[in-house]
DNA sequence: AAGTGGTCTAGACCACAAA
DNA sequence: TTGTGGTCTAGACCACTTG
C-alpha cells in the first residue's frame, strides 16, 4: 500500500520528541496496525524504546487520549479507542473577508434598524427568559454589486447596551460585537430553504429559489448577546469545514 | 499575588493545578478584562504566583495556546489573541441515529453499484492523481415512508480494496467505511442548491425545491478514501453546531 | 497488593527574536 | 546580548483500579 510513503525522513521536518512519538503511534492506528482495542505499549514501555523520559512519553500519550484516538485507563494502560466521532471543524468567515478573498469589492448597507421591548419570538430566538429591550437590525452585505447575503439580527440590548447608541451605518454588526464582547459559546444552525418575496427581493433573485440560510446564536458568560441569520443565494456560498482527529 | 489563592479542599472541585492555572487565565480572557492584544504574566510570574514549577505554568499556556486563545513569541511573552475565530465543532450525525431520534423508523436502500476505472470527474472529486478503480454507490436513507436523504458515494478502491467485494445492500456504505477505516481527515462543503429532476424524483420533492448538500471528503493516512455527496430536502435536515472557545 | 496513569518538581540546554 | 518560550530529564508522590 501507500501511494505517499511519507515522509519520516525525506520531508526533512525535524519533529521534537514527543511530537515523533504521537506521531508514530498514530500512524499505526490509523493505519489500521494497531486495530480499535489495541493495547498501546505501557508508558515505561516507550521510555524505554524511545530511550527518553516518562514525560515526554506522556505528553505524547495524553494529546493522543485528548483527541479521542485512544484511552487511557489507570492500572490497564491506553488503547485504541473505538471508531472515529463524526466532529468536524467549521470555519465561519467574517463576510467581508469572504468577499475580498472572491476579488470582488464589499460593500455593507444597513436597511433597518428598530429598538423594541422584546417580543414572544425575539426571546425565543434569543433565547431570553425575561422581557427587555432588544435592537433589531436588518442588512445586505453586497460583492461587487451583487448582494451576496441578508442579515437579520436581534441584539440583547441588557447584555451589550452600548449597542443601543450605535447606528450601524458604516460598520457592520458583527465585527463590531467581535471588538466589544468576547464571546463563550455559540450555536449555529445551517438548513436550505426557498427564498420568499421578501428575501427574493433582496437579494435580487427569483422567488422561492433556494438560499443557504446559516443561524447563529450567541453567549457570553451565559447571557444570550445576540441571534443572527445570514441567508445566502445558493450559488453564493458553500460552508467549508474541516477536520483532523488529532494535530501534533 | 493570587488571583484565586484558593483552596484545593474548599471549592468542591478538585482541579489539577495547570487546569485552574488555565481556567484563571481563560476568565480573565472571556471576561474582557484582558483584551486582546494584553501581554499575560510571563512564564515565570505565574510560577511565583501560583508558587509551582515552570512545567506546570507551561502545560497550561501551551493548552491555552493550541486552543488558540493566546499567542506565544519567544523573547516577547504570551499574548491575547486578536478576535475569536469563528470556529465551531459541527457534528454530522449517522443518518440511522438522526432519523430513529426523530422517532421514525428507518430504512436504507441501495439504488446502484459500480465499479469502474475512475474517471477524471472521479478522481477531481477524490482528490486522486492517478487513475484506478472506484466504487459508485447511490443509495437513499428514509425516514418512515419518506426519503429522508439521497446519498452518493464514490470509494476509492486502492484504499479501501475490501469495499470492491461488498455489495451494500444491507449496510450503508457509511457505517461500513467507519467500521473499518479509521479517518485522519475530512473535508465537509455544504451548500444549498435546488432539486434536479433525478434528484426530485428519487426524494419525492418537486423539481427544482431546495435542499440541503453535504459533501464530505476523507482521507486516512494521507490516502484519499471516499467522496461522498448526502442531499436533503430543505424541511428534513438541519445541522447545528456548537461551540466553546476552549475546553480545560 | 501491585502496577498503571496523573501530576508535579527543580533543575537544564537550546532556538529564536528582540533590544 | 539577553530573556523568552520549547523541550527534556530523572526523579517523586498520589489515585485509581484491577488481580
Amino acid at each position: 500500500m501507500s501511494l505517499v510513503e511519507t515522509d519520516d525522513i525525506e520531508g526533512g521536518e525535524s519533529l521534537s520528541l514527543h511530537q515523533r512519538i504521537l506521531s508514530d503511534i498514530r500512524e499505526k492506528i490509523l493505519s489500521g496496525a494497531w486495530a480499535p482495542g489495541h493495547r498501546i505499549p505501557f508508558e515505561h514501555e516507550l521510555t524505554a524504546q524511545y530511550n527518553c523520559s516518562r514525560m515526554t512519553v506522556n505528553k505524547a500519550l495524553s494529546q493522543l487520549a485528548k483527541a479521542g484516538l485512544i484511552e487511557r485507563r489507570r492500572r490497564s494502560g491506553s488503547f485504541v479507542r473505538q471508531p472515529q466521532s463524526q466532529a468536524a471543524v467549521l470555519e465561519l468567515h467574517d463576510i467581508r473577508i469572504e468577499v475580498e478573498a472572491l476579488g470582488l469589492p464589499y460593500r455593507y448597507e444597513r436597511l433597518g434598524r428598530v429598538k423594541r421591548r422584546s417580543s414572544a419570538e425575539d426571546r425565543a430566538l434569543l433565547g431570553l427568559s425575561a422581557p427587555g429591550q432588544v435592537l433589531a437590525l436588518e442588512s445586505l452585505h453586497f460583492a461587487g454589486e451583487r448582494p451576496f447575503a441578508l442579515e437579520k439580527r436581534l441584539i440583547n440590548l441588557s447584555a451589550v447596551a452600548e449597542a443601543g447608541e450605535e447606528e450601524f451605518l458604516d460598520i457592520a454588526p458583527g465585527p463590531w460585537l467581535i471588538g466589544r464582547v468576547p464571546w463563550s459559546e455559540a450555536e449555529h444552525r445551517i438548513r436550505a430553504m426557498a427564498a420568499d418575496d421578501a428575501i427574493a427581493d433582496a437579494l435580487d433573485i427569483e422567488a422561492s429559489a433556494p438560499c443557504l440560510v446559516v443561524e447563529r446564536r450567541t453567549w457570553s458568560a451565559e447571557h444570550p448577546v445576540t441571534h443572527v441569520r445570514f441567508i445566502y443565494p445558493a450559488e453564493s456560498h458553500t460552508l467549508v469545514a474541516r477536520f483532523t482527529p488529532s494535530q501534533g
